[in-house]
DNA sequence: CTAGGATCCTGTCAGC
DNA sequence: TGCTGACAGGATCCTA
C-alpha cells in the first residue's frame, strides 16, 4: 500500500477538503470493505483527520470515528470542486467513478469521497473515538523513525538477531511507517544489504539506517508522496517520489547512481527487493583500520 | 518469545 | 488466442 508518506499525503489532503463537511449518505459496494453500521455515521460532521502509522482516523462529531487502512491497493479519491486523489496509484485517479474497484462511496455535503481497493485488503471501520487507541492494530504500532532514539532502534535490532534487516524494517510493531519502497530506499541510502541479519548491524550502521529512513520518507512527504496526490489540481503538480527520488525501487537493470553497478531485484522477506549489489554488501564489512566500521565515504 | 511461510483478493504480465 | 504461474507500495495467522 501506500506507505506512511502516502497516507500522510492523504491526511493533509482530506484535512484541507473534507473537514467540516457532513456525511450525507454511504453506499457500501463491498461488505468486506466496510465494518460497522452505516446509520452510525450518516448525518455526522467530519471534525479531524489523524494518522497512526499507515492507518487514517477520521473523527466525526458525537464521539464516532472511522479507521481507514488502505493496505496494498487502497485509494481515497475526493471529488468536489477539485479532485484530490492519493493512495495506490492507478488510472482510477482520473477515471470516472464509481467503477469496478470502488468499494465504498461516502457522499458529503460538498463532494464525494470514494474508497477504491482492487484487492480488498483494505477497510473502513466504524468505532468509538475513545476506543481508537485501544484498537489492536494501533496499540501494537511502534514509534515512527523520527521519534525513535538510536539506542531504542539498536536494541530492537538486537532483539531480532536472526531476522533479515529488511523484514525488521517492514514490521510495524518494531518500527512504524516503512513499507516495501522506503525499506529498499533506506537500505540503499545506508548502504546495507537487505539480507543482513539485524543482529549483525553495528551501532553506527543502525544509526545510518534510522537516519536514512527519516530522510527518504521526509523527501517523499515533501513531494506529496510517491503517488499522484494532486493529479487533477489546477497547478498540475503531482507527487512522484518514484520518478524523482527513488534510487533502486523498480530500477532493476538500471545503473546505480552512486557506483554505476546494475541494480538487481530479488526476493527477500517474501517481498520483491531492489539492491545495488556493489554498494550494499551482503556480509559484514571487515575492512580494517576504521573504528567500529564507520566509513565516511 | 522469534522467524518464516501461507493467506486474504483482483488484475496484469511474461512465457508457453 | 488461451492458459498458467508469478507477482503486487500490507498485515495477520499459523507453524516450528
Amino acid at each position: 500500500m501506500p506507505e506512511l508518506p502516502e497516507v500522510e499525503t492523504i491526511r493533509r489532503g482530506l484535512d484541507e477538503y473534507i473537514v467540516k463537511q457532513k456525511i450525507v449518505s454511504v453506499d457500501v459496494y463491498c461488505e468486506k470493505s466496510f465494518c460497522g453500521v452505516v446509520g452510525d455515521i450518516v448525518g455526522r460532521k467530519i471534525e479531524k483527520i489523524r494518522r497512526y502509522g499507515k492507518a487514517l482516523i477520521v473523527d466525526l462529531d458525537g464521539g464516532v470515528s472511522l479507521m481507514i487502512h488502505l493496505r496494498m491497493t487502497g485509494q481515497l479519491i475526493y471529488d468536489g470542486e477539485t479532485r484530490y486523489a492519493a493512495g495506490h496509484p492507478s488510472e482510477n485517479f482520473v477515471a470516472k467513478l464509481p467503477n469496478k474497484q470502488t468499494r465504498v462511496v461516502i457522499k458529503l455535503s460538498d463532494g464525494v469521497l470514494y474508497f477504491n481497493d482492487q484487492r480488498k485488503f483494505g477497510f473502513i471501520k466504524v468505532l468509538p473515538t475513545a476506543r481508537v487507541e485501544q484498537d489492536e492494530f494501533v496499540k501494537k504500532l511502534a514509534k515512527e523513525p523520527w521519534d525513535m532514539s538510536i539506542d531504542d532502534f539498536y536494541e530492537k535490532l538486537q532483539r531480532h538477531q536472526k531476522a533479515c534487516i529488511k523484514a525488521v524494517l517492514l514490521d510495524q510493531t518494531i518500527i512504524c511507517g516503512l513499507g516495501n519502497i522506503y525499506a529498499d530506499e533506506a537500505l540503499y541510502v545506508a548502504k546495507i544489504h537487505p539480507e543482513r541479519r539485524a543482529g549483525e548491524l553495528d551501532k553506527p550502521e543502525a544509526e545510518k539506517l534510522l537516519k536514512a529512513a527519516c530522510e527518504v520518507m521526509d523527501e517523499s512527504i515533501e513531494s506529496g508522496g510517491s503517488t499522484m496526490a494532486t493529479y487533477v489540481r489546477a497547478d498540475g503538480t503531482k507527487g512522484d517520489y518514484l520518478e524523482k527520488f527513488a534510487k533502486v525501487f523498480r530500477k532493476e537493470g538500471l545503473a546505480c547512481p552512486r557506483c554505476g553497478a546494475k541494480i538487481i531485484k530479488k526476493r527477500v522477506a517474501g517481498r520483491g527487493t531492489h539492491i545495488c549489489p556493489k554498494c550494499q554488501k551482503d556480509t559484514v564489512d571487515t575492512t580494517p583500520a576504521v573504528e567500529e566500521g564507520v566509513r565516511n565515504d
